[in-house]
DNA sequence: AAATATTTTTAGATGTATCTAAAATTGAAA
DNA sequence: TTTCAATTTTAGATACATCTAAAAATATTT
């Protein structure tokens, strides 16, 4: 059985190490989970111990399919927690991370399930994120950053990379949602704006950082 | 801020204070916790420190308001999920106490709110035990043990005072559930047993002991 | 390749939450 | 009222999770 701190740590290295694929340094998880080196450290052997790293000194740490599979389950119930939050009680979707963060470590099989089922088996969460199931399996869509759309071509905006508070809802204020339909209408050479027309109706701007951090596929 | 140990104490507290009218004692606090007088006494001091107890070396302990209002918020949310838990998620009753305990400690004033609302303001759990509202305020209903009913009257089952999943599953086996009508028949005097009729219809034997951990009410 | 910089680990503390064993206090019985 | 038993507290450990400061290893630059 995992403590909060240790999923907290797995969850963390599954997403630096891109699903598990690559190794990860000491200092990477330590910005991440704004700590010390020296804690890293110290949790990086515990988990070792545990099964779920492999981790070997001063040379990173590689995630173990066990210790994967823990990570696609913590995900899987913050994401799936994410949606209740926003489908059945109406938070909006700048508001649900930090109360996700807490729910997704209560330890109850039976509670997934039955979420599961009263959220209608869910695929993506309010941000556009996919719900690894039981087996940890998702969909990943293929897409590509709003800032990489080719002129005059059109999209659907399927997710955001930056989930804090302000990028959300300043995405709220420009109306710019998951699901909404977008074209490229112009792309300024000096900064890499962008003028984009929502839903064939609505044209707006969106500096290039902005572009960067919402997805979109193909229509 | 308290830790989930120190709420899972006060809550503790509370109930073996009888709502915060007794002092308790280390021993007793011990015994209901499950852990050693050692550990208790420790925790006493450092709860008193924060205020939410006041605590005199060798003399028990009082919940102070600042704790009881702590003590009926992590209350207020155990029932809420409870309820939640069995009227969305398809949960029996018997299922609920552990998730719940896990739950009640979720720190967001917001989704307490909103739960309140998407459950429309609920006023007792699926046990009968009556919800505190935002203000710790809550309906104490006139109740009595079933083995206190006098013989041929009528009553309600309002409550249970027994949670295990044993008991509440041989409530479940014997059609004995909350809001269920029944008229004392019989008591037999030897071993204090009694013949109840169920809703105007089934007549059953239970216990003295079952007929202790039942509550009921007047119609 | 040696010197320097960066990264990582170890050593030693702190706070939480628990334990066992021993000491102190209280309450009850002789 | 003294003695004994029960209760409660303190002292000293252990595990978790974190920190700072110092040491060790690795990577980079000259």
């Amino acid at each position: 059985m995992l403590t909060f701190a240790e999923e907290n740590y797995l969850k963390a290295i599954y997403h630096l190490s891109e699903a598990g694929k690559k190794v990860v340094s000491t200092n990477e998880i330590a910005y991440r989970l704004e700590t010390k080196a020296s804690s890293v450290t110290d949790m990086l052997q515990r988990l070792s111990t545990k099964g779920v790293l492999n981790y070997i000194k001063y040379k990173g740490v590689r995630i173990s399919p066990e210790g994967k599979m823990a990570a696609l389950m913590v995900i899987r119930k913050h994401r799936m927690w994410e949606t209740f939050l926003v489908e059945k009680l109406k938070f909006n979707w700048d508001e649900v991370h930090e109360v996700a963060e807490q729910l997704e470590h209560i330890k109850s099989p039976l509670l997934v399930k039955r979420l599961d089922e009263f959220l209608g088996y869910p695929k993506f969460d309010p941000h556009g994120d996919p719900i690894p199931d039981e087996n940890g399996e998702f969909f990943s869509k293929p897409q590509i950053k709003l800032s990489e759309l080719a002129l005059g071509k059109d999209a659907i905006v399927v997710g955001v990379l930056d989930h804090t508070t302000t990028f959300l809802q300043y995405l709220d204020k420009i109306r710019l949602h998951i699901g909404v339909k977008i074209k490229l209408i112009e792309r300024v050479e000096f900064d890499g704006s962008l003028e984009i027309q929502l839903n064939e109706a609505k044209k707006i701007f969106v500096s290039r950082d902005v572009s960067e951090n919402i997805l979109i596929s193909e229509p």
